[in-house]
DNA sequence: TTAAAATTTTAGGCATGCCTAAATCTAATT
DNA sequence: AATTAGATTTAGGCATGCCTAAAATTTTAA
C-alpha cells in the first residue's frame, strides 16, 4: 500500500534526483521540511518495498517502480496546476499548494479529464514538462539568470514553483515561460542583475534570479 | 485541528442526525464501516473539542461549531458532484467516491470557483441540497417509493448516492431527480412494485425503491 | 593521518486512528 | 426484581509518520 507520505517521498526523491544519480538523506529532509531521522526510517521501508535502492550512508536511487509513481504523481501535479489556471480561474502563484494536496486524491479517470479537457498539454503553467501518461519527463537542466553573461538574453524555460510571494513577483516583472529577457549588466559583490524586459529595466536580486531558469535566447 | 476522519464523522453524525436529535455509537458505526468502539474515540475526543455533545450511552448531538463544519464538508461533497458531473462529463454512479476523498482536500478559492462555474447551485446530481456557504440545508424528509401507495404517481426528489451500481440501474430505469413514477402496483409478499416511467413498464425490487425518495406528483 | 565537523542512523517517544476482546451499562422480558 | 440480550465503553495493541537526543559513520581539513 501506498501512502501518501511514500508518494511524497518518491516524488521528492525524483525532482532531486534531475542531474546527480543519488540523492542524500539531508537533501531529501531539507526539501520536505522533516527531520534526516525521519527521511532515514522511511527511505528505510520504500527500500524493502522495492521503490528504490539503498546502502547506509551511501544516498538514495529510485528503482524503476519508484521512478514510475513519482512520474505518476508529478504528471497530477502539473496537470493540476495547468487545469486551476486555464480552466478554473486561479493565478499561478496559488496552484502548487492546491495541486499538493489534489495531487494524492484523484482517481486516474479526473486526471484523464483534466488532459483532455487541456488539450493534453506538455507544460505547466511555471514551465515545467507533464511526463506523459506512461512516458518519462525529459526534464532539460536549464542553467539559471545568475549565469547568463551581461550583454546577453536568455529565454525563460521555467521557474521554480513553490514560492507563491516570488511567483506574485515574478509575474509583476513580466517573467513568464517564454519571455525573453536582457541581461544589462551585473552588479559587483553579489550584487542584482540588471535587466531588460519587454523594453523596461528591472534590477532584480540574487536570489529571485536563481529561481528562474533559462536558455539561450531562442526568439 | 480537525483531522480528515474528524470531519468525516462529524458529517456522517450531521447527515444521521436529519430527523432525529440523537444519534446513537453503533449507528456511526455502521454508516462509517468501523468498530464501535473506534467511534465512542473519536466521540470522546470531538466532545473534548466542542464539536458535539455527548453522555456516555446517550448518544450524540452536534454542537453548533461541529454543525457548521459537517455543512462545509457536505457543500463541498455535493458542489464537487455536481463539478464532476457538469463540467468534467463524469457519470454519476462515479463521483460520490472521488467527491468522498476531494472534499476533505480543497481550499476555499476551489469551492467558490466551482460555485461560480455552476452558477451557484443548489441540489447536487443525485438531487441533494447543496448548502449555502454559511447557511444550513433544508434538506426534507421525502419519504420512499415503497411508501406510494398503488395507483398514485410521485416526483423523485432524490436517490441515494452511495452505491454507483444502484445508481447505473437507476439510470436505465430513467429513475434520475425530477422524473415523475406512477405505481401501478405492488406485488404481494414484499414483490416488486411495478412503476411506470416514461410510458414504459418495470418491476423494481424492494431495496432499490427504499433508496428512492419521492414526493407526491408536483408536475 | 588524525582530529574535528558534518552527515546519517539508531533508540525511544508521541499523536492519530484503527482493531479485538473483555467489561459495563441499558433496556426488554418474564 | 432478576435475568438476559444488545449496545456501549474500556483496555490493550498495532501501523503510520513524525519528533529529539545520542551514537555511529563519513568527510574535511589541519
Amino acid at each position: 500500500m501506498i501512502t501518501h507520505a511514500m508518494e511524497d517521498y518518491l516524488k521528492t526523491v525524483y525532482l532531486l534526483q534531475e542531474g546527480q544519480e543519488k540523492v542524500s538523506t539531508s537533501a531529501i529532509a531539507q526539501q520536505m521540511e522533516v527531520s534526516a531521522a525521519s527521511v532515514t526510517g522511511m527511505i528505510r521501508k520504500l527500500a524493502t518495498m522495492g521503490l528504490l535502492n539503498y546502502a547506509s550512508y551511501q544516498g538514495v536511487e529510485l528503482t524503476e517502480g519508484g521512478q514510475k509513481i513519482a512520474q505518476e504523481i508529478i504528471r497530477h501535479h502539473r496537470l493540476l496546476e495547468l487545469y486551476l489556471v486555464e480552466i478554473m480561474g486561479f493565478t499561478w502563484d496559488k496552484v502548487h499548494d492546491e495541486a499538493d494536496k489534489l495531487e494524492h486524491v484523484i482517481s486516474e479517470e479526473f486526471e484523464e479529464r483534466m488532459s483532455e479537457a487541456l488539450g493534453h498539454p506538455t507544460t505547466d503553467p511555471h514551465g515545467h514538462a507533464i511526463p506523459a501518461k506512461d512516458g518519462a519527463i525529459q526534464e532539460v537542466a536549464y542553467e539559471t539568470l545568475t549565469e547568463v553573461d551581461a550583454g546577453n538574453s536568455a529565454t525563460v524555460q521555467h521557474v521554480n514553483d513553490n514560492d507563491p510571494e516570488m511567483l506574485r513577483y515574478l509575474d509583476q516583472l513580466g517573467i513568464l515561460p517564454g519571455t525573453v529577457v536582457h541581461v544589462v549588466a551585473k552588479e559587483p559583490f553579489n550584487g542584482p542583475l540588471r535587466l531588460r524586459i519587454n523594453q523596461t529595466e528591472h534590477f532584480v536580486g540574487l536570489e529571485v534570479a536563481g529561481n528562474v531558469f533559462v536558455s539561450p535566447q531562442t526568439t
